[in-house]
DNA sequence: CAGTGGTCTAGACCACTGA
DNA sequence: CAGTGGTCTAGACCACTGG
């Protein structure tokens, strides 16, 4: 039923009972001692769910004190880490389709296989015009290498290829690195943009997507209408001093 | 002399170890079981040790098999976090400079006031221009609450406001949300940053800031030469199902 | 002072990888 | 199969907050 994992559930929990206002913001969580009896776990284990709030933003935990629950209702949203438009597009409610511009086959841009090594640079390219509300808010272009994903059909690419990834082809996806930078693009990505002529900046998200046995298995270019791009994150200081 | 917590100093020799290649990349690190010896610790310390190598995505743990140190040479660069701009100019080796264009006191804008609920809106505000190599890059705008931070030197405007903070005034900054946007600026900002005509683009980076106690202490507003950007992240898939 | 979270130990059992 | 990381327990001592 559950995840089997006794912290997962508790994180789960709190974080559910955090976003139901069963404990509202500003107030302390029961302390770790207090959760321990609710649960009927150890500390160390309640420790770990607690930590997990902590990642996600939910909580502060302060010395002597107690788990401060955040003001969370600011960010429905993403807060970082990897999430897709299609995911993306459930948690929130929008209108959104997907079209696919473009299903092929082809090799690795020369500078990924420079910088991931990789033997096989045979993928499958996949362009997709992303809209909302009508609008075309972004192209994505993904580079799919056919040593870990042989074939994809074209259902899938109208969909969700992260879901197909993981739900169908039990792929576990462990982490990506990501640069943004603002470019301009070319005319025709500028007319699917629907990009004026005295405008041809697009936020350009670069993404390198890896597998839990570390193998690279993705690139991603994706192309946002600088005007309805937004990228929300959530960020601890670190004090490791020097 | 160090940190006096075990686990952020075996973190921390590690990944010293990772960036000098004794651990190359592509291979495993010692065993779990092997690092309690060489460390003489328990698992668990071990364990949270290489958690924060995992955080900082310098390992990939592979359960049955160990942990598998990742390629880190690309990423000479900030990781998220929050990282400021003095710190990054000292970690890389930049020809830098700041000009403190206005230092005066003011109000949190009205839209942060309502949503950090603050008390007392009254701010330190500073603006700055970042320059690299003759070249500016970016501008900020920080609002600093009086309330924590009474008054700011001239002369810390000119340097590192986080170090006064922090090392001075003994401010604990634990957290920050971001957001991200593309957006127009106004003739001066554009002036400031060098930007053409035709072009009146910038990349604003605006950021909430908070202390330990969950206090919010800082507003900040930078906008950067869409053309001098880069945003580096490196970002974990979470899978706790649905 | 009692209560809190931060760190650490020494065990245990499990699921997974690879020979 | 032996070795690995993932989870969990039941203790312990500490530093910190607040009354």
């Amino acid at each position: 039923m559950d995840t089997q994992v006794k912290y997962l559930n508790i994180a789960q929990d709190l974080t559910d009972k955090i976003k139901h206002d069963l404990y509202p913001t500003g107030t302390l969580l029961p302390s770790e001692a207090d959760l321990t009896k609710l649960y009927g776990t150890s500390r160390a284990t309640i420790r770990k769910a607690l930590t997990e709030l902590t990642n996600n933003g939910l909580i502060q935990k302060i010395k002597g004190k107690g788990s401060v629950v955040l003001n969370t209702a600011r960010f429905t949203f993403p807060i970082s880490g990897i999430t897709t438009f299609s995911e993306l597009n459930e948690s929130q409610q929008m209108h959104a389709t997907t079209k696919v511009l473009t299903l092929a086959e082809g090799t690795l841009p020369q500078d990924i296989i420079d910088q991931t090594q990789v033997k096989d640079p045979r993928v499958t390219f996949v362009q997709r015009l992303r809209t909302i509300n009508e609008e075309p808010i972004v192209v994505d272009e993904d580079y799919i290498l056919k040593s870990v994903v042989p074939n994809i059909p074209e259902k899938v690419a109208e969909h969700s290829l992260y879901r197909y990834f993981e739900e169908t082809l039990g792929l576990e996806i462990a982490y990506a690195t990501k640069t943004i930078t603002v470019e301009p693009v070319s005319d025709k990505m500028c007319h699917y943009l629907g990009l004026g002529a005295n405008n041809n900046l697009a936020v350009v998200v670069r993404s390198l997507t890896y597998l839990n046995d570390t193998t690279f298995f993705q690139y991603t270019v994706s192309r946002h209408r600088p005007d309805r791009f937004k990228f929300v994150d959530f960020a601890r200081r670190h004090h490791h001093g020097q």
